[in-house]
DNA sequence: TCGTTATTTCTATAAATTTAGAAATATAGA
DNA sequence: TCTATATTTCTAAATTTATAGAAATAACGA
C-alpha cells in the first residue's frame, strides 16, 4: 500500500519546502559551506528581509532539512545530509 | 558558485510539485503502478475532480517527473525514474 | 545598566495555488 | 453521424504562502 512510505507528510514538508527558490537556494549555499548564521546567509542573498529569512529557516528547520547550532546571539545552520540523501541528493552533487 | 547546480529552476519545479500531498500520492502511486491513466489514478484517490487531477498531472509532467503515452482516447502516465533517483530517491523505496 | 547586534514574532498585504464546475476537445465504437 | 467516455481548458472562488515593517526577545560587550 501506499501508506507503507514512512509519513508522507513529512516528505510533502521538505519538498515543500525545497520548492521555493529562496530556499533552495539556502539549502544550497548550506551545502557550500556549513554553519552559516542568519545574517551570512542573508548576507549572500539578495535583498531578503530579516523576518523573511526567519521564516524561511523556520520551515527548512520544522521540515528537517536543516540543523541549527547556537552560539550566543548566533544560529549556524547546517544541512541535514542524511535527509537530503535520501528525499533530495541533488542537494549534495 | 551556486549557479553551477545545473538549472535551479527546474528543480524548484520538481520539489514544488512534489510539495503538495495529492501530487506526492499520484508519483508514489504512479511508483507501485506504473502506466496508469487519468480515470484509473482518479479512481486510486478520494474524490478529485477531473480538472482538478489534470492540473496536478500536468505539473508533474512540465517538472519532468512524469512521462505520458497516449493511446486512442487514453493517456498512461508513468515515473521517470532518472529524474526521481536525482531528485527524490524517496519515491523509489 | 545601556547600547548594539542577531533573530523571532506579530500583523497585514500582495501574490500564488488549489479546487471544481462548466464548456470544450478528442477519440472510439455503434 | 451520433453517443459515450477521457481528458483539458476556462473561469472564478477559497485557501495558502511569501513578503516585509515594526515591535519583541535574547545575548553580548562597554
Amino acid at each position: 500500500m501506499i501508506d507503507d512510505h514512512a509519513n508522507i507528510q513529512q516528505a510533502v514538508k521538505i519538498y515543500k519546502a525545497l520548492g521555493e527558490p529562496t530556499r533552495l537556494k539556502i539549502a544550497l549555499l548550506l551545502m557550500e559551506e556549513q554553519n552559516l548564521c542568519c545574517s551570512a546567509i542573508n548576507g549572500k542573498l539578495e535583498s531578503v528581509a530579516g523576518s523573511t529569512l526567519s521564516h524561511h529557516l523556520k520551515q527548512l528547520t520544522e521540515a528537517g532539512i536543516l540543523t541549527l547550532r547556537k552560539d550566543g546571539t548566533y544560529i549556524y545552520y547546517s544541512v541535514n545530509r542524511e535527509i537530503a540523501e535520501k528525499y533530495a541528493p541533488y542537494l549534495l552533487e
